[in-house]
DNA sequence: CCGAAAACGTTAGTGGAACGAACGTTGACG
DNA sequence: CGTCAACGTTCGTTCCACTAACGTTTTCGG
């Protein structure tokens, strides 16, 4: 032994936490959390050469039809700051187009296009793929009560807020 | 009705959000993990003037002993960059003591302190409560439940990282 | 009908968290 | 004894949620 380094070593050299700290759900939650948004922003990345904003902004204007930067900040949660780049980024790459709104001078409409429409396709399937790896050591039952048990919770605390 | 903007609200005043994307594991994660982080971190800051990394060093120092800033690290997760800071606090406070290792003058030993131990104990209760109200839409068996998957998930993808 | 107030898109910036790079000091080891 | 690794520390980066302010355009109350 070139030193007692012990008690933290459940002598298969991981080092030992707390469990008070390890069963705290929102320790769980944020250290899961870090590994899924990297797990998400890489596959989407490489597999697509996305990030998720996209998605959430493209299955939006595919679900409710077009919209104005503001309508879309409300229905994805993206904040109408950060909107203008999501939007500059799919608009690059034909995605959606931005046109005035003539009723509006305010506004901007964003319509989701036929490439769009494809490569929304094409994003559902990898976010398949991802929540599948994301998911994986639990069987479908367990990911619908998961599911349950998030969007319960966060309801909660989304109207509390 | 001053102007149609329909379509979004379901006649109640939220705006809408596609099921495809409210469904997605990884976004309710994101998203609880924001409500959860804020609650944590402001019921500490209120309560207690303390952050969420006093807890996990203050935890792990009472339930497994003194150590150096490194096995903080490997037992807490944080990073040994950001130690430095946390401990900074703690000692400020008079929560830990930093001493010089004798036996290796690279190290700096970690201890608790008398009150830091009582200081420990109200941040349990503090974060008891806190626990509460962040699943506070669940009875003690889903709740337990949901701790189960998040640390079945969390496992997981910790030994596959 | 006019002036104040609000909504819109946009730019810039804040604060926190996770993480990496590099450095001087000190110990381990062939 | 010389190389290499570990330690604490400083500095910097990146990403995300979020705020502030501004010019433009529209709404609305007096």
């Amino acid at each position: 032994m070139t030193r007692a380094e012990a008690a933290d070593m459940p002598d298969d050299g991981a080092p030992r936490t707390p469990d008070r700290l390890r069963r705290r759900a929102s320790r769980l939650l944020s250290q899961l959390t870090v590994r899924s948004d990297r797990l998400i922003n890489e596959g989407l990345a490489q597999a697509a050469d996305a990030r998720k904003w996209h998605y959430a902004v493209l299955a939006s204007l595919q679900d409710f039809g077009p919209g104005s930067q503001a309508t879309l900040s409300g229905r994805t949660g993206i904040y109408r700051s950060d909107m203008v780049g999501v939007l500059n980024e799919l608009a690059e790459r034909g995605f959606v187009e931005r046109a005035p709104d003539p009723g509006d001078r305010r506004r901007n409409i964003i319509t989701i296009s036929a490439e769009g429409r494809r490569h929304l396709r094409r994003l559902d399937k990898v976010l398949d793929d991802l929540h599948d790896e994301l998911l994986a050591p639990l069987n479908p039952a367990e990911r619908d009560q998961f599911v349950q048990l998030l969007t319960r919770l966060l309801d909660h605390h989304a109207r509390t807020s």
